[in-house]
RNA sequence: GGAGAAAUGGCAGAGUGGUCGAAUGCGGCGGUCUUGAAAACCGUUGUACCGCAAGGUACCGGGGGUUCGAAUCCCUCUUUCUCCGCCA
């Protein structure tokens, strides 16, 4: 959520911004600042009121004490009257107020100066690659296949137990997902971030707070006897233990890592990107959280690209990195690099991990906000988040990547978590 | 699941209808004293919104109600604690 004071000051350059992500912000945003001055008119009437009417109160106390009962009924009068009009003003600001929050989230955030415009994946901008794209034989198989033969992943048997896109892993297959995740929870903990296991259903404010909703709503799985909802990344439940918090300077930078599992309905997806691990509707993933000064923010950002390609150089996978273009960004996020693995046997480019700097936008909404020292006001604190990694595609380039004759190469890193070196 | 008790500022904890945004203590910050520190003493110390400012408004777990007036009374929800039941 933008701020008020943005839109206000920065009509003209929000308007513009916004135009780099393909939104026409235009009618929005000068219905903000419509309902906002409208808002502000009504307060300040209903302060004025508001004010009477207490002091008022106050000097009924007095008359009462003193035994000016006749008095007192005059001035009982008169509250009553200033009360209906209270009542009515009262009521109009909640409906401005709704009406303004409600039109206030339908705004994305700004993208970065050095964000590319674009419509589509294809405008984005590649930051770099590394790691050597392998040469495998005409024999080479896709990883579903591999995983057959190999017994470690079974989709059909997740499909009697629960529906499509719920795998059961099995032998070598789940204890390389658990290999995977320690191995990425050890790295980030040795970056410096402090590891969290946080529950994996959350109440409806966690859901606003991180803006799954209203914008997702449907995306999520709903436990609607409760209110739930099934967590689509740990970036929800993490990034919500800072909802209402101020914190200080002093504390920054704050680096969380979180291991979930991640349930997402992916309604309206289907065809060939599905295939295999390619997307499914439970998965693992470990995601790394970080809330900064927002002067440092971007250094924090660079800092947790850096980290992520280290991961990935160490799997020994062909990776790339990629800025994406105005079009292709999330609503909330102000810049975003995505990485993909090539998967060698489907010969195409796998995404295994976003990282975001959302900078205040997710904080407005969470209220998350810091004290400068010395400094009366608080001021919004910025959030970033990135997933190190997203599993199952690393599983599937894996697979395929390093097939050969023997069977399946374990990358060496890899080796002391699982135990074993082939499959 | 049943019965009972509770929820107040960073923390502890007063306050049961009026001048209470809220005593007091601890903690934090600033100062006096000190070569420095401690102790002592003095001052200060919640958040949001409106306003150029002076100042005003709202908030005592959430929501609703009674009243001229609610932290205080009523209803409701949530959470915590104690006891009973059930249970990995």
């Amino acid at each position: 959520m933008l701020t008020l004071k943005q839109i206000h000051d920065s009509r003209d350059e929000v308007i513009a911004r916004l135009a780099i992500k393909n939104f026409d912000a235009a009618k929005l945003v000068d219905e903000v600042i419509n309902l906002d001055n409208q808002r502000r008119t009504i307060q300040g009437k209903l302060d004025a009121l508001l004010a009477e009417q207490n002091a008022l109160s106050k000097d009924i106390g007095v008359m009462f004490k003193q035994g000016k009962a006749s008095e007192a009924e005059v001035a009982k009068q008169r509250v009553a009257s200033l009360k209906e009009e209270s009542k009515q003003l009262t009521q109009e600001m909640a409906e401005v107020e709704q009406s303004l929050k409600g039109v206030l989230v339908k705004i994305p955030n700004l993208p970065h100066p050095s964000v590319p415009a674009g419509k589509t994946a294809d405008d984005n901008l590649e930051v770099r690659a590394g790691g050597a794209i392998p040469e495998l034989k005409a024999s080479a198989k896709p990883h579903w296949d591999l995983a057959k033969d190999f017994d470690i992943i079974d989709f059909e048997l997740g499909v009697k137990i629960t529906g499509s896109g719920f795998p059961v892993y099995k032998g070598k297959g789940a204890k390389l997902q658990r290999a995977l995740i320690n191995f990425f929870l050890e790295e980030n903990i040795a970056a410096g971030y402090r590891e969290y296991m946080p529950p994996l259903m959350v109440n409806e404010d966690s859901a606003y707070g991180t803006g799954q909703l209203p914008d997702k709503d449907g995306q999520m799985y709903h436990a609607q006897l409760d209110n739930f909802y099934l967590i689509p990344t740990a970036e929800v439940p993490v990034t919500n233990i800072f909802r209402d918090v101020i914190l200080n300077a002093s504390d920054f930078p704050i680096k969380l890592t979180a291991y979930t599992p991640c349930f997402r309905r992916e309604a309206g997806s289907y065809g060939k990107d599905v295939r295999g691990l390619n997307r499914l509707h439970q998965f693992d993933k470990v995601e790394i959280v970080q809330v900064q000064h927002p002067d440092k923010s971007y250094q924090s950002l660079d800092e947790m690209v850096n980290h992520v390609e280290g991961i990935l150089k160490k799997l020994e996978l062909p990776y790339r990195i990629i800025r994406l273009c105005g079009g292709d960004m999330s609503f909330t996020s102000a810049l975003t690099y995505d990485f993909e693995v090539f998967s060698a046997a489907q010969q195409k480019w796998l995404e295994v991990s976003s990282v975001s700097n959302f900078e205040s936008f997710q904080a407005n909404r969470l209220m998350l906000r810091f004290r400068e020292e010395g400094e009366k006001r608080n001021q919004l604190a910025h959030t970033l988040n990135g997933s190190s990694l997203a599993l199952p595609r690393i599983l599937a380039a894996l697979l395929e990547n390093n097939q050969d004759e023997q069977g399946i190469r374990i990358p060496k890193v890899l080796q002391p978590f699982c135990g074993f070196d082939r499959i």
